[in-house]
This record gives C-alpha cells, sequence and structure tokens, in this order.
DNA sequence: AGTCTGCTTCCGCCCAGCGGAAGTAGACTT
DNA sequence: AAGTCTACTTCCGCTGGGCGGAAGCAGACT
C-alpha cells in the first residue's frame, strides 16, 4: 500500500537519541546477544555517542542497577533490568503457562521445545527447554528467528496479514542451501500450513536440525503464538509428535483465554 | 573489618530521583510482581513524581518500548526490557548451563525445582521449573524469598559472611508458625547445613511445602548460588534426593568454572 | 622514552526537561 | 441535565541538569 515513504521500510524503531531516557536507551540496546559485555569505548563506539557522555550514562546506569561492571572492567546488563523483565507480560503470562505443557511435551519426545510471538517481521524465541540429551539449538529465548526459515516463525508468517507477508517475501535470506528464498514455493507452503495445522522446516536454517511447530489461539482463535520442537535431522515418527503438539497447543489455548491473556499484546 | 560506616547496613540501593535516568528508574521501580499493570495515576503516586513528569517520561518509556500500553489503558513493563534482561549473566549464564541439569533432576522426581542467588538479605530465583503435575510454588523466577527460610536460602545464609548473617539475624520474620524464628535454632542448624552439605526447610514459608538444598560452588569453592527442590510436605525419600542434588550440583559447579562463569558478579 | 588505547575528571554553555495550570473525556451521583 | 468525580493529555515559560570538548591519568605494547 502505502509503501512510498520517506523512511525506509525497515527500521521498525526511530533511534530517537534526542531525549535522555532515549541515549540511556540507546546505551542499553548497545547490549545483544554477540555483545553482552562491552567495555565503555565499544559502547560508545557502537551508539554514536560521544565518549564522555558515553561514560557519564553508563555511570548512571550502573548506579541504577541497569548495568554492572564485571570483574574485567568491562559492562554488562545488570539484575535490575533482569528483574524487571521477568515481568513482562511475554514472560510472565505466556510462560507461567506455556511451562508445564513444554515440559510435558519435552518428556515424551526429548527433543528441544520452544515458543515463539512475533516481534516486527521475525519471530521472537520466548521460552525454550531444552535437556542434557538435546540438540545444540541456536535458538535461546530472546532470539528472534527469521520468519521463513523456522518452524515457529512459518506458523506465524503462515497466519500473518498479507502486509507482513509481502514485507517478509522481499527479503528471504538463505541460511543453509535447504532454505526456501522463493516466494513461489514459500507461498503454496504457506497455504498448507494454514490448512494442515502445523509447519515443517528441514535444516532451513540450521543443518542437521529439523522443527516442527503448530499454532497456539488467543481471543476469537487470532493465532498469538507458535509451539514447536527442534529434532536432529533424522525425523522419527512426524505425524505423532505433530498431534501431541496439537493436543498440548489446544489445552495450552484454552487455559490462555481461561486466563484472561487471549491476546498477548505484541507491539514493537 | 570496617562494618563501621556512615550509610546505615539496611538500604542497599538510593532512590536518585536527581538525575533523568534515575527518575525513569523511579517509574519502571514502579512495577513489581504485584503491580504489573498499573495505571498512570498509579505510577505516579508510587513514585511520589508529579503527576506531569510521570506522564512524560512513561510516554517517552513508551517510545522506547520499555514500557507498553495495554488495551485497558494501563501500563507494564515493555518486551525491549525483557529482551534486555536475558542477556543479564544471572539469566543467561547460569540458567543456560544449570537447566540442562535441572531438567535432568525434574525428570527424576516430579518436583519443582530452583536456583537461587544472593541478592541483598534475600535470595533471589533465577530459574525454576516445575511441571503439571507440580504443586503451585510462590517462587517464581524473580522472586526474593527470605534466607531464613527457605532451603535455598539457608544454603546462601549458611555460607555467607558473618555481616550478611547478623543482618538477617536481626529480623527473622514469621512466615508459617513452623518459621525458625530463634537465632539459637538458626545459627547450629547453619553450621549443620555447612557440615553436611544440604539444608533442609520444612513449611517454614509456606504450609504443605519442603524444600530441600544444596550449595553450588564457583571459583576457590565460593558459595555462588543454592540448587534446590520443593516438595509437599510428605517428603519421600530426603537421602536420595539429597544425593542426586548433589551429584548434580556438583556437575554442575564443574561446568560453571569450566565455562569461565565463577563468579557471577552478584552485585545488587 | 614514546605512543598506543581506554577510562576518568573538569567545567562553562545552553537547551531539554520541568511541572503548574488549564483543557478533555468518561463514569458515577444528585 | 447539570454537577462532580477521577484519569489523562496539552500547553508553555523558567531554569538547572545534561552536554561534550579538553585535558589528565593509567596501563600495555614498541
Amino acid at each position: 500500500m502505502s509503501a512510498q515513504g520517506s523512511k525506509p521500510p525497515v527500521a521498525p524503531e526511530s533511534p530517537d537519541s534526542k531525549s535522555v531516557t532515549g541515549r540511556a536507551f540507546l546505551v542499553l540496546d548497545a547490549f545483544d546477544v554477540e555483545h553482552r559485555h562491552q567495555s565503555l569505548a565499544s559502547i560508545a563506539r557502537r551508539t554514536g555517542l560521544p565518549l564522555t557522555t558515553c561514560h557519564r550514562l553508563v555511570h548512571e546506569l550502573v548506579a541504577q542497577g541497569a548495568l554492572t561492571r564485571t570483574l574485567d572492567g568491562s559492562y554488562e546488563i545488570g539484575s535490575k533490568i533482569w528483574r524487571l523483565g521477568i515481568l513482562a507480560s511475554l514472560h510472565s503470562d505466556l510462560r507461567e503457562v506455556a511451562l508445564p505443557y513444554m515440559e510435558d511435551i519435552y518428556q515424551l519426545a526429548n527433543d528441544a521445545v520452544q515458543i515463539g510471538v512475533l516481534d516486527g517481521f521475525r519471530c521472537l524465541i520466548v521460552e525454550r527447554i531444552a535437556g542434557s540429551r538435546t540438540l545444540e539449538v541456536i535458538s535461546k529465548p530472546g532470539a528472534r528467528l527469521p520468519l521463513h526459515a523456522s518452524g515457529v516463525g512459518k506458523v506465524l508468517l503462515a497466519h500473518g496479514s498479507t502486509d507482513l507477508q509481502n514485507a517478509v517475501f522481499a527479503s528471504l535470506d538463505s541460511y543453509t542451501g535447504q532454505t526456501i528464498t522463493d516466494v513461489a514455493v514459500l507461498k503454496p507452503q504457506l497455504e498448507a500450513i494454514k490448512s494442515k495445522g502445523f509447519a515443517h522446516s528441514k535444516e532451513e536454517l540450521a543443518v542437521g536440525a529439523t522443527s516442527l511447530a503448530v499454532p497456539i489461539l488467543g481471543y476469537g482463535n487470532k493465532v498469538i503464538a507458535a509451539l514447536g520442537i527442534v529434532t536432529p535431522v533424522e525425523n522419527r515418527d512426524i505425524e505423532r509428535m505433530v498431534s501431541v503438539l496439537k493436543v498440548s497447543a489446544n489445552a495450552l489455548s484454552k487455559k490462555l483465554i481461561l486466563n484472561g491473556m487471549g491476546d498477548l499484546n505484541q507491539r514493537v
């Protein structure tokens, strides 16, 4: 539709480095999975803030407990932020209700179990469980998987708006060679996911990892999340696992609605 | 040592409402487990900030994704904070390594399994798992249990500094009637915990919940966390469970040290 | 001794943040 | 229907907290 804007179509957030809070969060945003520990200089570099300014902000954040200084002098996210973060409904509501069900699935299969929601043009992994016998999976909680190359992602994409789908179709990055980068292939697959009620991704994101996923429904049967497992390639009984997932997802959906969490407002 | 300071022993944090970031975090701190959803007015009331000021801060925080406005107009912690929070080493490091071991314990006992670290004069629950067959436990992740009335807490207390112990002894709140409020009783029990290597708490925090806990060691055999289970009162084979816990804790300790996480700087 | 890179302190300019006042919207009372 | 709550939002002029260049400090590498 109104694709012609002055701002690029991507860029879900405006950096807003004008206000003090904006700058403070610029600093915090300098931290991500690849940059969990950083020196002051690194933060300054990544945020683009003058070193001095950065220094003051970092100190204030440390005083607030939002950042912590580690033994080696570098900084990392502090426990205050963590404690606040678990109050987010994403975590607290969904996880609290979903974990027992995920636990049950895990006991049946001993495969990694994960749950994800839509976050912008990605699938945000909200929770995952894995035992010592599980294969290493890249998707830890907080990870943001591509929508077109993961089981949970495909479920969300298939049930997403056409706007969302078109946006995703516009940039189908490849990860393994098995990754589907052709819209003509992907589109019918999404249709199949909607009709069959589950998604399947075979080494499309990482070699050696197959995933299955089913939708979780909220108010008005709207898809609010996806529940999936990740198994080694040599996939066992897909049919059986899908039905296990479906049973759990149904029970979970009902419980979420019952507990008044059928929306999970996922504003970015 | 330098126990005589000008600042009072309690009051781990200074409110510091002077700087903008200070005020911003005042707002965020208005949220806790009992106040996960709040109206603007409620936030203003709890922070003591003028309504207008609060209004502006809240809006900026919403723009940053640190807060979210729900359908009913109230505010809650946003996904940005959650995403940042899981980068905290508390969560990311400890949990990532510990979960598989916790999972294994859970499979053996089907009791709630939890892991906690020292946070001020409380035991901060970092991770917990529980299945659908587990009894409801008050201690969700982020909960801060009293040190003298929980298994994990007692482990940390027993291995804590004398300063810490004295501070805790000064206010032994009672929760169930089984709670130990007499220092003369508690002190020898802490000694026993150190010598025997595990703590036991029987309905001291909540009626119907017994817990067992063992220490997790970091560099230099310093106790950095506690691993425990919570079971219904009718405790089964304590001996067996303790040995299971000890085996897991040992393996976990080794792995933490191996991965260079033997400190877990828990600055408040 | 020289030169890195990384962190911290200082200080004067000035604009972003402040918050009282007034305006808007809905819900509940008389 | 007018009155009165409570809850939120917009406006705007004053001012003090934030800004960031410059300079100082400390360790590591040549």
